[in-house]
DNA sequence: GTCTATACAGAGATAGAC
DNA sequence: GTCTATCTCTGTATAGAC
């Protein structure tokens, strides 16, 4: 067997198993069985089991971050054209649509999206560092941009309206996950409302609760990426 | 020992650990070390590491949603007593306020915030099952009232933009994190905005950069609140 | 070089002595 | 009620087969 087909063997399984299980959660033995490889392959290939989930992000992350800084750097490019600076409705979208997009690009994507949403509030803290480390050049274009666009801003309030976008976003991937908290208050929310159902469907059959559908999936993604950027850019023009 | 005491001194001395390490990096055998008793002692009094988990998360958070929805009852019977409805944005603060009160409210609260703040997003997901049980009749109540302040938004939007906010509220309260991930973004703000620096200081010395600084604890408790209800306010009536 | 088999320390859980 | 002994399973390290 050669090297980069084992490494691609293992990667792919503990994208799946720890997008669906969460770091801790996921034992090696279960990866490399699913993998088809002996235990020792992950110490052998990555080091060890925290530089091998370092590794699973790596190889996703930054063909995202290249999207996404693609799309900050054309809609800076647009906006010198006609002379303008870039608005913060096109920024935030050039953040929140190709995060989204990547989401529902495919299996594999929506598995590292799901881990990511995991990861990042889960230890090992190091991978949070790793990844800051692949957002940097984004995130220092993104806020240098925005504080052009919002000159009236202090510093301060700046970054922590552009954090809490980020923890937005970060909630909003993390609907993607099946074990997700989006259903509870889902249900809750059709028991708090019971009284609304009956100016929505019409009339006749078919009213029944349309109890599985999950939130974000209920639209398209473009809608999704709209009503996020909508409300990001509302709050930050606050 | 009596019961109670031991269980309380396990209680603490998890809280504390679990808040610093998160739940997988912190093993029983440190939390009985630190509580003085012997290991086998959790899974006597509560069965199992998760089960403690869940016993610690509960004893807080009893108190913290009845002053939630201590608040949110008293915004709608002030509501009531002047014949309107409650508005947004004092629905929205009595979901922040006692949140980030609490959380500055000692260091107890303090942990066992950032204790929420990672478990939330850390399998088990049992946790979030029984945390959200515990949030269900506040949340009913809050849909409720939002829906009757933004009647024209669909149930599908109204609910989308709840959940972005609480991703934002999560967020925020994570910040009181000493691994957070605000610290590392500042850095890069600082870098990014350079030019600024000169503008804001004044003349002479003691110019050097304010490296430290976390962003949420710059301002006081109440100046944070009012930040972040605004960015929700803005996004909920966007 | 690539991989397997296996050993090892430390984890959570549990049964039973006290 | 408390504690000791012990069980299984985890991540990791290493020796050696191919």
């Amino acid at each position: 067997m050669n090297r980069v087909g084992t490494q691609k063997k293992i990667l792919d399984a503990a994208e799946k198993l720890l997008a669906h299980n969460g770091y801790h959660a996921t034992t090696l033995r279960a990866i490399t069985a699913e993998a088809g490889v002996n235990v020792a392959a992950v110490n052998y290939h990555f080091g060890s089991k925290e530089a091998l989930l370092d590794n699973v992000i790596e190889r996703r992350i930054v063909p995202l971050n290249s999207a996404r800084m693609e799309m900050l750097e054309s809609v800076r490019a647009d906006a010198l054209t006609r002379g303008r600076r870039p608005s913060v409705r096109d920024l935030m979208h050039a953040f929140v649509a190709p995060t989204i997009s990547f989401r529902d690009s495919g299996k594999g994507a929506r598995n590292f999206i799901a881990l990511v949403g995991r990861t990042l509030g889960e230890p090992p803290s190091a991978v949070q560092h790793s990844f800051f480390r692949f957002m940097e050049p984004f995130i220092k274009l993104m806020l240098g941009s925005l504080k052009e666009a919002l000159p009236e801003l202090s510093d301060d309030l700046l970054l922590l309206r552009f954090h809490l976008s980020v923890g937005m976003l970060v909630y909003t991937i993390r609907m993607a996950d099946e074990s997700d908290i989006l259903g509870q208050t889902r249900a809750l929310s059709d028991i708090g409302n019971k009284t609304i159902g009956k100016s929505k469907g019409g009339s006749g059959v078919g009213s029944k609760a349309p109890a599985k559908r999950p939130v974000d999936t209920a639209n398209t993604t473009e809608k999704l990426v709209d009503e996020v950027v909508n409300f990001m850019t509302a709050g930050m023009e606050a």
